[in-house]
DNA sequence: CTGAAAGCGCTTACAG
DNA sequence: CTGAAAGCGCTTACAG
């Protein structure tokens, strides 16, 4: 993992010397003045020339010297055995810390908590401990904005694409998610009344920003599930708009809508898991069976889908792979700009039977 | 957050220098033999005296030193938005980072995978780093070994406490959380007929190790209940046993082994939320209606108890203000040994009503 | 192999 | 305020 074109030392950070030498001050002068102490009695005046000519410069400190010489460095770690649970993010994580113990690695973890401010202060403070590289990580798949400070670095971006697609990317493969979600169906049987569960609000559409971010997997998976269903002859019967969160209770109402519209569905294929368990709370509610009544195939692959009665079949998000194959990149120095895939499977439960029809 | 007793600079810190001095070398050759650089011709008898020397002294390595020396670190930074999951372990990272950002200190989490080498591997890096205090948690309620590493620093147990009860902790109230769940049945109505789900598999108690790991959630949780079941003048009709997962399965084949006895339960309390989960599953298969026939309630408040009809009363772990409270505690320098115990909050959901017998 | 030295970027006690 | 200096602990080019 060498540094990338933008990260050699030297090439452009700047040092507090340079700093006190477009000041005019002493090297101690402006230390002192940076860090605000008045031991000095430095004059304010002094002390703005000197923040001045450091915002000029873009100067920031480097904690590794800073650390070194005060032996305090700002920092607190959290040591845990998190990684064991079946989490989403944590996943991702383990995935990425197999690879990168191979590599002699070791992977710090720091969490934004999508917080800008939060996350350049964050940025800030591992570029000036020198950090080898970083894995830019979402929590789901969407379009970000690669921050500067991690471009200065080699990075790979997981679970996530840039803007310009001008980034190392590892992604879930979301159109063969979909394209396996439809012929799940399809190979049981159904043809017609297949119904999408989750599309966005009216007023949105997948390829614009919606909630502040930019989710790819609800194209994607459209696309792929119209794609298969159209290479067989059919299409969707509709779709069915929920609201923001794609939570439980955003599925059940949306199905429950639909069910009172009078519609009768072969197979409903929903956005994600918790949908999916709403989706079956509403049909409980109206007195229909799954499978036997109509068919639940969802993505995702989360523990949601052992909590139900039938367990849920779901198209699996890799995460684990996903760490592993971006920790790889990030090891290997691959740099491309280019934006893999990673297979999502086909994760069986007992949601998908013949339509009741057929029988 | 100044330095642990233990955690002064100089007053043990080994240094490259004191390596080379008793293995009679020079500090060059020192570091050429610990690197085992080859440039210098060194003989493999001088690299032997030098590694014994280092190895005699427990010699490790500053971190800070070498990276300001050559500008790499030896580390990746994963940054994410992970923390806004529903997960037991992004709560309570969730919580200390929000108390350390008041306090301007950054939060670097390292997972350890409950694997002891890389845990060492991490902690040897951290403190190498100079790192101003650790968080030391737990992924479940437990008795740990703090390493001696950790003791070198500032620190906090957070959701574990130390074999000797010698250091600061905080956890989960789990007997006032045992205490609550048994009062919410009592309060409905339930007086005899209340089975828990969840004891140990015969041979184990829980006061002693289990799993290699020695969880107290179990066991406190339990003396909760049978002490607010005495006061009440009842106690519990039996306990189940069932596998050592405690997941979705374990609960439903204890279930289903209990009903299959014979037994008819006025009420389950259950370990956790997917012991219930799969409890429910049990009960609807033997045709028996939550909360109707029987009345459940679990302990976790997790996002399970959302999937379920009719919706699980839980006792919820308090993550996030675990968190919180840990951090606060490390920022402050508290430095007692007391164990902390923070209040769980009942959380209910529609599976608790007066017993069928009642009706 | 040794030994003296430079240098990474900072903070800080010191004499003026 | 300045300015020269020491020192944190390392790596590494250099002359012997």
């Amino acid at each position: 993992m060498a540094r990338g074109k933008d990260g050699q030392r030297g090439a452009g950070r700047i040092t507090l010397t340079q700093v006190a030498q477009l000041a005019g001050v002493s090297r101690s002068a402006a230390s002192f003045a940076l860090n605000g102490r008045t031991d000095l009695r430095i004059s304010e005046e002094t002390s703005e020339r000197v923040r001045r000519a450091a915002e000029e410069l873009g100067y920031s400190p480097n904690a590794t010297a800073k650390t070194l010489r005060t032996g305090k460095s700002g920092t607190v770690a959290l040591v845990s055995d998190f990684v064991g649970t079946t989490s989403v993010a944590n996943a991702m994580v383990r995935g990425a810390l197999q690879t990168l113990r191979d590599a002699d690695t070791l992977l710090y973890t720091v969490d934004t908590q999508g917080d800008p401010e939060l996350e350049s202060r964050f940025l800030q403070n591992l570029r000036s401990r020198d950090i080898d590289g970083f894995l830019y990580a979402s929590m789901f798949t969407r379009t970000v904005a690669v921050p500067a400070l991690v471009r200065g670095a080699p990075f790979v971006l997981l679970n996530c694409v840039s803007e310009g697609s001008d980034a190392t990317a590892v992604v879930p493969d979301e159109f063969a998610a979909g394209e396996t979600a439809a012929a799940a169906l399809l190979s049981a049987g159904h043809r017609g009344d297949i119904w999408f569960v989750g599309d966005f609000p009216s007023g949105f559409t997948g390829g614009v920003e919606w909630h502040g971010w930019r989710p790819l997997a609800l194209s994607e998976r459209l696309e792929g599930i119209e794609a298969t269903l159209a290479a067989a002859g059919t299409s969707l019967a509709g779709r069915v708009p929920i609201d923001n969160d794609w939570d439980i209770a955003n599925g059940r109402d949306g199905v429950a809508r639909l069910l009172g519209s009078g519609v009768t569905p072969s197979a409903l294929i929903c956005v994600n898991d918790a949908v999916a368990v709403g989706a079956y709370h509403a049909l409980q509610h109206a007195g229909l069976r799954v499978p036997d009544d109509i068919s639940v195939i969802a993505f995702d692959g989360s523990p949601l889908t052992a909590a139900v009665v039938p367990t849920l079949t779901s198209v699996a998000l890799p995460h684990q792979e996903l760490g592993r194959l971006a920790a790889q990149l990030l090891v290997d120095e691959v740099a491309t700009t280019a934006v893999h895939r990673v297979p999502m499977s086909l994760s069986r439960g007992a949601s998908v039977a013949a339509p009741a029809t057929t029988r």
